[in-house]
RNA sequence: GGAAGGGUGGCUGAGCGGUCGAAAGCGCGCGCUUGGAAAGCGCGUGUAUCGAAAGGUACCGUGGGUUCGAAUCCCGCCCCUUCCGCCA
């Protein structure tokens, strides 16, 4: 959410950002709801303040007729208007809920991902000298992933990971769980079912409401028994963690703070059916370490954060020694929330491109409004703190990029070097 | 799953229809006292919103209702605690 003042006296600037993100949200009906919202509120609160003053007359004494019938009056009033005024302050909700965030002067404009600006390279794309294969085929030679029963067990898009590919998997967890520990993160193993609250809090909803399986839907079951709230299955651990400090005031001398999560991670990829259908680049599960700071409200901080958080993810993948490169993107391709944006991709052979892995935004305020975090400054002001967040690492996706660029001509796969501790060996295969 | 009791300011906790934005204590801040500190004493100490200000309004988990008037009464929802049962 952004700050309804700064919405009034900028209307311009965010009407254009609303425009250049391909938001569908007429601002000047926000505008229009907004003054309609305040008028009501100040006619509900002069009457409100004419009930108190009729009811402290009665104070002690006994109901006098003419007081009463005059009370009356006033709470007939306020409920007339108070229907109405409900009606426009969910209208109000609604539309500030969609409002997009405004974006750092150097975010490139453009109307899709072909508009990204590769800003960095790192590694040279892999070369062989012999035929390659796809992890698909690796990985069933090998027998470390099993899409076919995957399929057959989950439905399209599932997968089995198996021997080798588990520990493999679960090595890359620890792998970024120990770095980020080391570097000061605080690890967390979050709720992967979530209420929706901390889901508009992270700005997953209300647009993009789709992406997000839903686990209980409110009414009477066959067997009698009620569900009363709706439960979401989050796509990564983010919202969790921003929602564990919703509706806190965080000391300054607390911040930044740093958290890295880990769980698992759910999407319906309702909207991508035929996108991307082979293999394990997009499925409907996955495991993932999140790193989220929460900083002050202060952009040059913010900014040193972000920058921090995408070091992070890429000396992950250079240890891990897999090509990449850094995109920056632009504003048609960048999510209402986010302030600035870069994805980092990886290096995927059997794609012959590079193929998003991590993706890191500095998100300023707009969460922290929506789930009201603030932190207490050394004025004793109360503001709203920055969010950022990057991933460190998700799997199964980047064992696309490990066995398609670690493949020997003999079908093995090299093991990088830093998860040897915990596949327990040099080459599977 | 059964039974009971609760959710009040930074914390503990009183209030159970008007005198309550809310006692008291702790904490915190300022001052007095002191060689300095502790203790003691005095004063102050929630948030949001409208307003230039005076001041108004809202908020006692949350959403409704009753009433001239609700922290207080009634209902839904969320959450917590205790006991019993079941269980990874």
């Amino acid at each position: 959410m952004l700050d309804i003042k700064f919405i009034r006296e900028n209307s311009e600037v965010v009407k254009k950002i609303t425009q250049q993100k391909n938001i569908n949200l007429d601002i000047d009906k926000l505008l229009r709801t907004d003054d309609s919202y305040r008028k009501l509120k100040q006619e509900i609160e002069k009457l409100q303040c004419e009930k108190n003053k009729i009811a402290s007359q009665m104070k002690g004494g006994k109901p006098a007729d003419e007081l009463v019938k005059k009370g009356k009056e006033v709470k007939e009033k306020i409920s007339g208007l108070d229907a109405e005024f409900k009606k426009v302050e969910k209208k109000y909700n609604e539309l500030m809920l969609l409002t997009p965030n405004i974006v750092s002067k150097d975010t490139p404009t453009g109307k899709d991902e072909n508009d990204n600006v590769e800003i960095s390279r790192w590694g040279e794309p892999t070369k062989f000298d012999f035929e390659i294969k796809d992890h698909i085929e690796l990985g069933k030679n090998l027998d470390i992933l099993d899409i076919e029963r995957g399929t057959k067990v989950s439905g399209y898009r599932g997968y089995f990971l198996k021997n080798e590919g588990v520990l493999m998997h679960l090595g890359l967890m620890m792998y970024a769980l120990d770095k980020l520990v080391k570097k000061g993160f605080v690890p967390m193993v979050t709720p992967t079912i979530v209420r929706e609250f901390a889901l508009i809090g992270s700005g997953h909803f209300p647009s993009g409401k789709e992406e997000v399986f839903q686990i209980a839907n409110p009414g009477k079951l066959a067997s009698g028994e009620e569900i009363k709230e709706s439960k979401f299955l989050v796509g990564t651990s983010e919202p969790s963690i921003l929602a564990y400090r919703a509706n806190e005031v965080i000391d300054e001398k607390e911040l930044p703070l740093k958290y890295c999560g880990f769980s698992q991670c759910y999407r319906s990829e309702i909207g991508s059916y035929g996108k991307d259908a082979k293999g394990i680049y997009r499925i409907h599960e996955f495991m993932k370490i999140e790193q989220v700071i929460i900083c002050k409200d202060d952009l040059s901080e913010a900014d040193k954060q972000f920058e921090e958080l995408r070091k992070i993810a890429e000396e992950i993948l250079e240890e891990l020694k897999l090509p990449y490169r850094v995109i920056q993107i632009c504003t048609g391709d960048m999510g209402a929330g986010k302030y600035k944006m870069y994805d980092i991709e990886t290096w995927m052979p059997s794609r012959n491109s590079y193929g998003e892995t991590h993706s890191n935004s500095n998100l300023t305020d707009w969460q922290a409004r929506r789930l009201n975090i603030k932190y207490k400054n050394k004025n004793g002001e109360k503001r709203f703190v920055y969010t950022l967040n990057n991933t460190a690492i998700a799997s199964p996706r980047i064992l696309i990029a490990i066995l398609e660029n670690y493949q020997q001509k003999n079908g093995s796969v090299v093991v990088p070097e830093v998860l040897r501790k915990w596949v327990g060996k040099d080459v599977i295969g």
